[in-house]
DNA sequence: TTCCAATTGCTTGACATCTAACAATTTGTT
DNA sequence: AACAAATTGTTAGATGTCAAGCAATTGGAA
């Protein structure tokens, strides 16, 4: 039984708070973007979450923590050691021991990592080129300012009374 | 250990494909803000899914079958029958079997599922609004109109050789 | 009419994330 | 220097969703 994804319930709801229509599309969106992102990456053996730390991985800068990691792909560090338990058993990545803090450890592709995203990414880009193909560069910055500026504005509610 | 959403990691990762970066920021912000949903409705004894279900049975217009809720809030039968489960056990919406097709189940909320719903509602919307507070409603609208175009393009993987 | 395909809701089993609590370590304050 | 507070990664336990398969029912095509 798979989700039927193409057909999706015209609703005679009416639109009657913009604002949480607002969420729900980003959220609806969101959920079928990784439903379709699970069915893809399954083929090559690989999780959502474990593809978005390889991929993460391959175009850092720095040297990244675990705590990083999960900062990044808003995941718990909890989430973050039982991904990378199952992308380590798998000899994808290492976490290396740091001198100078021996609380931390940095996560690095291992060449079999580097070679399985290298496999991967072209078509996973093509993928997502083809769902955003309707889109201009500049409709896509726009979403992203969207997207940060909704983040920001959930620190408002970090600061009020909820109830 | 509780996420701490405030601090988001600035990457110094090149935008080096803003369609990527698109969707990963479409995906986050759904993150965050289910986080913060779950976290806000388990003060009601609910979660977001529970509480997603009797509010779309609150302002349904028609009967609804479990499935058409599946497709409404992008989720699968299976998930329905045990989120409702949960729901029924409470007596905050009952199934109605309907005479005519013996397959399916009409769904609606009980007088209690109602007083819940209008309990949660305005403070639910006050945090929505508070989120949302930067934004006018042509940008919702906006923002609204471009989650549709992406579902829309996920269907464009469905004709597609992905592999 | 008849029979095959699709739909609906349910059950089961796998799996991923979360929360909470912990030990080890580091940081900061006095 | 010493002690309290915060950070990091891990484990354990609970929970929620999904995929797959099932039985019952309905719908459509021959």
């Amino acid at each position: 039984m798979s989700m039927s994804l193409s057909k999706e319930l015209e609703l005679e709801q009416p639109l009657q708070d913009i604002r949480h229509e607002t969420l729900l599309n980003v959220v609806r969106t969101a959920t079928m973007l990784s439903l379709r992102g699970e069915e893809f990456f399954r083929k090559y053996g690989l999780t959502e979450a474990q593809f978005n730390v390889l991929f993460a991985l391959k175009y850092k800068k720095t040297k990244w923590t675990q705590s990083d990691l999960g900062k990044r792909l808003v995941v718990t560090r909890a989430s973050i050691t039982s991904i990378l338990d199952k992308l380590e058993a798998k000899g994808f990545v290492i976490r290396n021991s740091v001198e100078g803090n021996r609380r931390i450890r940095h996560v690095e592709l291992t060449p079999e990592g580097l070679k399985l995203v290298r496999k991967i990414e072209p078509i996973y880009r093509r993928n997502i080129h083809r769902v955003l193909s309707c889109f201009s560069d500049s409709e896509c910055k726009q979403i992203i300012e969207y997207m940060e500026k909704i983040r920001g504005g959930l620190k408002n509610l970090k600061y009020s009374i909820t109830q």
